[in-house]
DNA sequence: ATCTATTGTATCAAAATGATACAATAATGC
DNA sequence: GCATTATTGTATCATTTTGATACAATAGAT
């Protein structure tokens, strides 16, 4: 579900302010997290980003580590504030951190233009560096809740992104790369479908993921090779055509 | 070579007080860099470790990054440092963030007793995430150099490692998991060997990457297949058998 | 009843992989 | 010298995997 959810501007305003009071108190100074959150729907492959502030640019899910967290906790903590989901399938891929992060100077005016004047903490002027995971979801299943300065909770197309902030851009292209490595090695796919599934809808993602047309007969028979395949009930859908069978995830018959 | 190289107890102690001194002023806190450094000889596959003072435990040369430096430079610089080779293979390939990062604390107290007294500086106290970068070297080119607290530089052989402080077993054993994925892709192993090998030496190596046998006739097809290698004129080794050839890496010929 | 689009399965060729055989070579021992 | 031994380079055959195509079954549209 592509919801979308508008804050007023003084909400805006304000939580910037109290979350550059308590910040340094809370979190790790120069450590970030970055999340890279992909769904599936209408056969294309997806990724949550958000509106930052009242520019027309989108950043990726991220938060700060707390300073008695452990890395991984503070990655899914900070995809369930924006999901509100649980067991989400979560990799490490990648740390950027070099100085010049693309166009991040752009941000820290924006951000300082966006409260109306000069924030007595320098939290968002410091060095980060980033530590970036992807997570696997079932979209069908995702709340998007927007915070703080974020005006916006939206599914991009990955072959029609936004204009984002950072090096986001090419963190997203990195992830995209690690999915294609995971999605046969660890079964990674099936995280992104609901509980069942057609053997089209299951070939459509391998495409979208890959990025290439697959040969639907192989695939088929690839796919359920694998024995980890259960099949179900046939799936009439009023289509004037034979009717799928419907699948379901079964690890380890 | 093993080269192995020890300093002095005043030495040691003088280093890490002058560390200690200067550390908050040019690093960025938080944040370290870990290296796996790999070599290949006498068909063993190797691992670069510092001893850590005059402690029986030894740990990844590893450093911290300049606040004016990017990520990527910082490892290339601390593995220069430490090997002063050129051009080296790294590859990023994890961040390690948890808290309780195994025997930390024994390390910490392992420092202040080496220096005799309490630092008025906190710096190894302190919490750090640390990102981690694997490098694949020529060990023949080798000049490992030590610094500061380490007392020895030594290869091990990567089944036979010696204790080892914080999580650095853990970051070995995840380095090579991933130098094994990489190594066909990215023709990774030409990095460990010298200008030119024969097809055993290279036999060896992939064995010593996968941990286990492979049939020597196939593994040749699949390596000469590959397009990459020249085959240069017999090395006449001495030994009671026919010659083998000796290859070199052409990547592109 | 026929047409159309899609699904499930079968089949054949081509490529990759696994297993084995064997001739060539270079020192060793007689 | 000459057979012996260990290793190397290549060939060959069977098996498995992959790519490409054919075709019957189905379910609604006409």
């Amino acid at each position: 579900m592509t919801k979308i959810d508008i804050i007023s501007d003084a909400a805006l305003k304000n939580g910037i302010r109290q979350f550059l009071e308590t910040a340094p108190d809370i979190y790790m100074a120069g450590v970030s997290v970055d999340t890279v959150i992909f769904g599936f729907h209408h056969d294309k492959l997806k990724v949550l980003l958000l509106r930052f502030g009242n520019t027309p640019y989108f950043v990726l899910p991220g938060g700060y580590i707390k300073k008695e967290e452990d890395l991984d906790d503070a990655a899914l903590r900070i995809l369930q504030e924006r999901t509100e989901l649980q067991n989400i399938y979560l990799e490490q891929f990648y740390t950027s951190g070099n100085i010049s992060r693309s166009n991040e100077k752009v941000a820290v005016e924006l951000a300082f233009k966006m409260i109306g004047t000069i924030p007595n903490s320098n939290w968002f002027g410091q060095r980060f560096v980033s530590v970036c995971y992807y997570a696997l979801v079932d979209d069908t299943k995702v709340n998007p809740v927007t915070e703080a300065f974020f005006t916006e909770v939206k599914w991009f197309d990955i072959n029609k992104l936004p204009r984002v902030l950072y090096d986001h851009d090419n963190i997203i292209q990195k992830a995209l790369k690690r999915l294609q490595a995971d999605l046969d090695e660890k079964l990674a796919a099936f995280n992104l479908l609901g509980e069942t599934f057609t053997m089209l809808e299951l070939q459509k993602l391998y495409e979208s993921v890959y990025q290439k047309k697959l040969v639907r007969t192989n695939f088929q028979r690839k796919m359920l090779s694998l024995g980890v395949l259960e099949r179900l009930e046939k799936q009439y859908n009023g289509k004037s055509h034979k009717a799928p069978y419907l699948y379901r995830f079964a690890q380890t018959v």
